[in-house]
DNA sequence: AGGCAGGTGGCCA
DNA sequence: TGGCCACCTGCC
């Protein structure tokens, strides 16, 4: 085991806020809080703990290498220089919610996982998809070190019968994953081939897989394939956009295009701090 | 204790 | 197209 000696946040400082609504604010479900207020974390075959060293994070890992973590908390990009792109400055409630989370980031993850965790979504609360993605990796995953699991490949998915799934707690959603899992058996290509498209294309595309709308295709592409101009929309977006946007009584379908049209090629970040804000203030 | 949750698909007019 | 409803299950 090594220590705690990678540091986070040099290009783009996290406030413990921002750490916490990244981490665990819905974009991924693999992270979760220790005891002692260390964060812990899985993604690919990656494994790690983050902490707080004031005056920033300090990262330590426990499988997979330095470059791989990085690349997943997306510590390569200014997030302080993409949140200054959005339009804050004619949008004064925008700007509240940078102000409040500075340093709020999307993690690249693996497009596969993030699919994966998506699926797992519909009608669930952040607890309860964090508890299907955990016991799918522990009965399905790779073993990265004792105790701690990798999400399962699609490969090993397909290979599963849907009451072994259901015994993940997945419900009705555990007979979408078995069938996007057979159709990628017979199409190995098909998830890259769409996370190289444009992101309309690729969204259209992701919707023909069964359980794939268009909420569940944004938030796998937004969170896992980079595509900063998808903008998911869920009960907490359409709170936020009546409340602080005048758009009461909007169908999902056309927030989204309110959302990509007003905040532009960086629509999916200013979700993200919209969405932190909800959470947080927006009782 | 029971309603309800970060949706989607299928069925109706 | 647009509106309803079933679908599983466990958390608040």
């Amino acid at each position: 085991m090594t220590g705690f000696d990678l540091s986070l946040g040099a290009l783009s400082p996290l406030g413990a806020h921002a750490l916490a609504e990244t981490l665990d604010g819905g974009q991924c479900f693999r992270w979760r809080r220790l005891d002692d207020g260390c964060w812990r974390g899985v993604s690919g075959t990656t494994a790690a703990e983050i902490r707080e060293v004031p005056p920033g994070f300090r990262a330590r890992l426990i499988a997979g290498d330095a470059s791989q973590l990085s690349h997943h908390l997306a510590e390569d990009i200014d997030w302080h220089a993409l949140a200054d792109r959005l339009p804050w400055r004619s949008d004064a409630h925008l700007a509240r919610c940078i102000k409040a989370f500075p340093g709020l980031r999307i993690l690249r993850q693996p497009f596969m996982e993030t699919l994966l965790c998506f699926l797992c979504s519909a009608t669930k609360q952040i607890v309860q998809i964090k508890q299907m993605a955990a016991a799918l990796a522990v009965q399905f995953g790779r073993e990265l070190v004792p105790g701690i699991h990798a999400l399962p490949t699609w490969d090993r998915l397909a290979e599963a019968s849907e009451e072994r799934l259901r015994t993940c707690q997945l419900g009705f959603r555990a007979s979408y994953i078995l069938q996007v899992a057979r159709f990628f058996e017979s199409r190995p290509a098909w998830l890259d081939e769409t996370a190289s498209l444009p992101y309309p294309q690729a969204r259209e595309r992701l919707m023909e897989l069964p359980g794939v709308g268009g909420k569940i295709a944004d938030c796998a592409l937004l969170f896992g394939a980079e595509k900063l101009d998808a903008f998911p929309v869920d009960v907490w977006l359409l709170r936020a956009m009546a409340r602080h946007y005048g758009l009461d009584g909007w169908k999902p379908a056309q927030i989204a295009h309110f959302g990509r049209v007003h905040f532009g090629p960086l629509a999916g970040l200013a979700q993200q701090y919209l969405f932190a804000w909800e959470r947080r203030f927006g009782m």
